[in-house]
DNA sequence: CGAGGCGCCCAG
DNA sequence: CATCGCTGGGCGCCTCG
């Protein structure tokens, strides 16, 4: 396209927009406008009205105005109706053009009770992810090159289907031509090319990921747990615990399915691949050859004889389902009740029995038996180990020794009363079988005492000596280690026993990304993080809860890991970073939640290219009747309900009843004196884009945009306040000058600690913006700059000059007069500014190579 | 010296 | 073709007040 067709059509489209301009204010309502808005928006909105030197009112206010309105009456009528539906639109906003079948309003309405936002106008293009429409006039098509736009059956079928299709599949062909083939392909969606960019990533890889599915396994089967009734035991009682597990479930159910190979003869593992994938489960027969499960398939090859094969059946979590759901059943309708069935996990569950002596004593070994076979029936094949004992780690050895396709029952009294025949008993283990004990802890005993191979030689190294063990792996642990070569549970065990109401409650929530992650740009990655939210919020929903702290967790590659590891698409080495956010406040919002997560990527300073894995974790839960109520309400409000006169002055005369009116009906108050603001942050803004190379202009835009939505959303403020009010201003300048070597042992190999200094500059940024950082400090700092510029480390400057001017430009409307404040400005302006374009050249072949925040 | 945060460890 | 390396909770160690 050459220069002067893409001129037309930037004029025509302003054209367009102008029209389109002149129409809108008929419709507007302040009253009605205002009367929806909670007062800290309300006053927010006052002030942003009244910052504004654009004075006219009619164009950018209108539309901020009408949005809000939107939104806030979408809102209201999500919760009117009281329909909950999954926010699958969380994160899209859409604007529709023209004619569209079902309607515009109908459109609407469907796409925000789904959780998604919709604007009447195309008032700031950037907001909008989607564009829907039937089919476009060329001149449209022009202009929204582009956007994604799509026909109205990408909503009502992702409706129908409650989960985001992808929007590739509804794109709108461009031509006649186009579509008519697209419908006689009628496009099944190539599941094949799904990657991390595909909105269905995250539902693709978790419905075929093992260690996604137990996860979520477990925990449904905790919560059912906690909804069925159930007898706890008080201590002291005596019971009979069964441990029972399915023998190499997934191989088993996997052969089940599959009739071409025979369990009992065939080395058969479950995996997805050829070569680098993981073993899932194998059977007897492989075990028999060394092979184990996680160990990769390519390595199981080399242990099998040269005329031996190995079988490789792929997952059916859906015959796994089934045959787990028969296993809990079984065990509810067992003629002699268990009083707890305690859920392990899909294939693995304790059951207690309190031995009441008023009755007749159970026979342990027939409930074995009659177990055991009424699964095997019901299964039509599978089968269970049991071990049984009198103390949870005893009942898990016994099971030990009764695999595969046994049981075993042997109390603590039968096991210990005799010394030979416990160290008998113990000598048959490795120290890895003891639950608890994997290979951190066994390498820690192995460095007392190498020799250490099995329990027997465990106890007798430690013998008497409780001490000498808590010194080696820890007080807690030695304890529950020391308890159980004495064939006793320790408290913490047993804790799943006596309080398993408790043991069993959710207290966090949490998803973990670190397979197929390779993006190229920031844009796709905030989409990724988009859906991780979409994907939590959903869950949180669910369980009634709000969260207060979000943890982000990246897996970076390590600076010496080759770009593509072993695995495919895998990981590989990496570094691990993480970034705990207060909010404030305990939100379910997906709009917050997403947001917050995203500045947090970017204060973690992962290159896009660089990332190979995401997580996310709600540390924090808490009910939310707890949190509803005018208890909420007050703590959205960071300020005092009044409003300085000037800035209520200032407003056009003609919205200035509306406000009057308004303010009146909720009690706030107009107070006096000269107005504490001024227009500067605009300018600050301004200048400071002006003064950037134009190549990073557009990905500093981009990042205040972010950083703006978090504004709206008003916790970071809150956020900022209360944090601002826990730091000593003290603190961090002893921190800078007693440690003048702070900027000093800087190695650029290591970057890591670019991330720690960030951290610092920033806090004391944030404690020197009243009165000012000091002169020595700043000194210490420019020659820290300047040996990164020296270093041709450019990049790093870049970063750490876009955190603070992103965290000043956050302040600007608390601190925008303080010297601090103003005094960073300049700093920034004078100082940094400058050896950025100084840099210029070499930044751009640097940036190439280190950091890609391109947009 | 207790509370809380961070990160490692373990299980299935 | 490859491949689907999750997720929740405990513990140890550190820091902070």
């Amino acid at each position: 396209m050459d220069n002067e067709e893409l001129l037309k059509i930037l004029e025509s489209t302003q054209e367009e927009e102008n029209d389109r301009l002149k129409v809108g204010p008929e419709e507007y309502d302040p009253g009605e406008t205002l009367a929806q808005l909670s007062d800290g928006v309300l006053i927010e909105y006052i002030a942003n009205l009244s910052q504004d030197p654009r004075k006219d009112f009619t164009r950018e206010e209108y539309f901020r105005d009408k949005e809000i309105k939107q939104r806030e009456h979408d809102e209201a009528t999500r919760q009117e109706r009281g329909e909950i539906h999954p926010p699958i639109f969380a994160g899209c906003t859409i604007y529709i053009n023209g004619y569209t079948k079902p309607g515009r309003l109908q459109l609407h309405e469907m796409f925000v009770s789904y959780g998604g936002n919709f604007l009447h106008y195309l008032s700031g293009k950037r907001k909008i992810t989607h564009i829907v429409a039937t089919n476009l006039p060329l001149k449209k098509r022009l202009e929204f090159r582009n956007y994604k736009v799509v026909r109205p059956e990408w909503i009502t079928e992702s409706i129908d289907q409650e989960k985001l299709l992808p929007w590739q599949n509804y794109a709108l062909s461009w031509d006649q031509e186009q579509k008519n083939l697209q419908f006689k392909a009628a496009s099944p969606p190539p599941s094949d090319t799904i990657d991390c960019k595909d909105p269905n990533f995250i539902q693709n890889f978790f419905e075929n990921s093992r260690l996604h599915h137990l996860s979520n396994w477990k925990a449904d089967l905790r919560s059912k747990f906690l909804n069925d009734t159930f007898t706890k035991p008080s201590p002291g009682d005596s019971l009979s615990i069964f441990h029972i597990d399915f023998d190499c479930f997934f191989a088993t159910v996997a052969a089940l399915s599959c009739n071409t190979c025979d369990i009992d003869r065939d080395p058969i593992v479950v995996c997805h691949g050829t070569k680098s994938s993981d073993i899932a489960s194998c059977n007897y027969v492989a075990r028999k050859y060394g092979i184990r499960n996680g160990m990769w398939v390519s390595r199981a090859k080399t242990l099998l004889p040269p005329d031996v094969e190995l079988v490789c059946l792929p997952y059916n979590f859906e015959q796994i389902e089934n045959k787990s759901k028969i296993f809990y059943e079984v065990l509810k309708d067992y003629e002699i009740k268990f009083d707890l069935i305690l859920p392990i996990s899909i294939d693995e569950a304790v059951c207690v029995i309190i031995n009441n002596h008023s009755i007749e004593p159970i026979d342990c070994d027939q409930i074995c038996r009659d177990v055991r076979s009424q699964i095997w029936e019901k299964t039509k094949g599978c089968t269970v180990s049991i071990g049984c004992s009198d103390f949870l780690v005893l009942s898990r050895l016994n099971l030990k020794l009764a695999k595969p396709n046994g049981y075993r029952v042997l109390t603590q009294d039968q096991l210990t009363k005799d010394e030979q025949f416990w160290d008998d008993f113990l000598a048959k283990f490795s120290i890895d079988d003891l639950p608890g004990v994997g290979y951190s802890i066994v390498s820690k005993l192995r460095a007392d005492n190498p020799e250490l191979d099995n329990l027997l030689q465990l106890k007798q190294y430690y013998h008497n000596s409780l001490p000498l063990l808590q010194k080696c792996v820890g007080k807690k642990t030695g304890n529950k280690i020391f308890s159980f070569l004495q064939g006793k549970d320790d408290q913490e065990s047993s804790r799943m026993i006596y309080q398993p109401e408790e043991f069993f409650a959710r207290k966090s929530l949490s998803i973990e990304i670190n397979w197929g992650i390779r993006f190229d740009t920031v844009q796709e990655i905030d989409d990724f993080i988009d859906s991780c939210a979409v994907y939590l919020v959903r869950k949180l929903i669910d369980l009634n809860k709000k969260t207060s702290q979000i943890t982000m967790k990246l897996m970076r590659r390590s600076a010496h890991a080759p770009i593509e590891p072993a695995k495919y698409l895998g990981m590989g080495e990496c570094d691990a970073l993480s970034h705990t956010s207060r909010l404030g406040i305990p939100t379910s919002e997906v709009g917050v939640i997403a947001t917050e997560l995203k500045c947090t990527f970017r204060l973690l300073a992962c290159p896009p290219k660089e990332l190979r894995g995401v997580g996310v974790q709600f540390n924090k839960l808490v009910e939310v009747s707890s949190s509803v109520g005018g208890q909420q309400d007050k703590l959205r409000l960071p300020f005092q309900k009044t409003l300085n006169f000037e800035l209520f002055n200032n407003l056009p005369n003609d919205v200035k009843a509306d406000f009057s009116k308004e303010l009146k009906r909720r009690d706030i108050i107009i107070t006096g004196g000269p107005s504490v603001r001024s227009s500067r942050p605009t300018t600050y803004q301004e200048r400071f884009m002006e003064e950037l190379p134009t190549q990073i202009r557009n990905e500093v835009k981009h990042d205040m945009r972010i950083t703006e939505k978090i504004k709206k959303t008003k916790l970071s403020e809150l956020r900022e306040q209360t944090r601002k009010k826990k730091e000593s201003i003290k603190n961090v300048r002893a921190h800078l000058l007693g440690r003048e070597s702070l900027f000093e042992p800087i190695k650029f190999q290591k970057e890591t600690r670019f991330k720690d200094i960030c951290k610092i500059v920033l806090d004391w940024v944030d404690a020197t913006l009243i009165d000012g950082p000091h002169e020595k400090d700043l000194e210490l700092f420019e020659t820290y700059l300047d040996r990164l510029s020296d270093a041709n480390r450019v990049p790093l400057i870049l970063r750490i000059s876009k955190l603070i001017s992103t965290r000043l430009n956050l302040k600007s409307n608390y601190h925008g007069e303080d010297s601090g404040f103003q005094e960073w400005e300049r700093f920034l302006l004078t100082v940094i500014i400058p050896k950025l374009n100084k840099n210029k050249h070499t930044f751009q072949t640097v940036r190439k190579l280190d950091i890609d925040f391109d947009l």
